[in-house]
DNA sequence: AATACAATACTACATTTGTAGTCATCATTT
DNA sequence: AAATGATGACTACAAATGTAGTATTGTATT
C-alpha cells in the first residue's frame, strides 16, 4: 500500500515535523517555525523544502502567488518506513533484538515500563 | 564514556558487522565474506574498510605485510549510539513512543511479545 | 508609473557516500 | 633475476546532503 516512500535525510525530516505539526504552511511559515530550534538561513530551509516537494515527500498548492506546502504521508508512515530500514540497517531486521537492547538500557522508567507491559497484554489478548 | 563514535554509512555498516562477527580479518577475508552476501568488488570493500580506518571506528594492524583489521567499538555500543541519533531524529528523543509504534505493528510474534514481556518483568522486579 | 520588497527559480560549492579504477611495491614462481 | 600476482596507496567520479547565494518577477507602495 504505502508506496515506497522516498529516503528523507536528517534536515528534511525536521522541516517534514514542522508540516505534521501543521499543513498547509507557507515556505515563510516553516522558515519561523524553524528558525526558533535551528539557525538555519531562510533560503537553506527553502532549498530543504523544494528538495522535499521534488522527492514527492511533499505537495505544493500554487494556486496563490504564494505557494503553500503540505506533506504527502503521515508521520507515522514515514516514521514505520525509516524505522524499518533502520532495524534492517543496525540490527539486521530483528525487531526483538533492538526492543530487548532498549529495554536494558537505563532508557526507560519505571511507568513507561509499565505502560509497555499493560500494551504488550492487551495486544496478546486481542491478537488472540 | 563512549568517545563520540564516528557515523557509519549503511554500507560501512556492512563491513562492520563482518568484522564484529570475528576479528581481526585481512582485507581479504572481510571482502570474501562481504560477497557472499553483497555484490561489491573487492575495491569497493577495501575503500571502505579504509574509510573506517580514518573515521577511527576500525583499527589496522600493520606489522605484517599483509594488514589485519578489526573494530574499535564492540557492536552494542554502536547499536547504541546508531539508535540513539536515529529515536533523536525520528521519534523525537522519546523511547517509548517508539517501542510502542512498533508493538502496535505486527512485527511481533506471540513468542517475541512473551519474551518481552518477560524481560518487561524481570526489569522491573530487578530495579527496585 | 517607478521603485522597493518579497517570493520563487535557478545556481553554487564543499562533504559524504557509493562504487570503483590505476599505480606502486613486495613476495612468489619460473 | 624477471615475470606475475596479490596488497596496499592513491585517485576518480557521480549522487545525495548541508548550506547557501544570485537572478527574476509579481505585488505593494509612493
Amino acid at each position: 500500500m504505502t508506496d515506497r516512500i522516498p529516503s528523507i535525510s536528517e534536515s528534511e525530516w525536521e522541516v517534514m515535523t514542522v508540516l505534521w505539526h501543521g499543513a498547509p504552511k507557507t515556505a515563510n511559515e516553516v522558515i519561523l517555525s524553524l528558525q526558533e530550534c535551528t539557525d538555519w538561513k531562510p533560503k537553506t530551509i527553502r532549498t530543504l523544502l523544494d528538495r522535499l516537494v521534488q522527492k514527492n515527500v511533499v505537495g505544493v498548492n500554487k494556486n496563490q502567488r504564494i505557494y503553500t506546502f503540505f506533506p504527502l504521508y503521515s508521520q507515522d508512515e514515514c516514521q514505520q518506513a525509516e524505522a524499518q530500514s533502520f532495524i534492517k540497517r543496525i540490527y539486521g531486521g530483528t525487531v526483538k533484538s533492538m526492543l530487548v537492547q532498549f529495554i536494558q538500557e537505563d532508557s526507560l522508567s519505571d511507568e513507561e515500563i509499565n505502560e509497555l507491559r499493560t500494551i504488550l497484554a492487551k495486544k496478546q489478548k486481542k491478537d488472540e
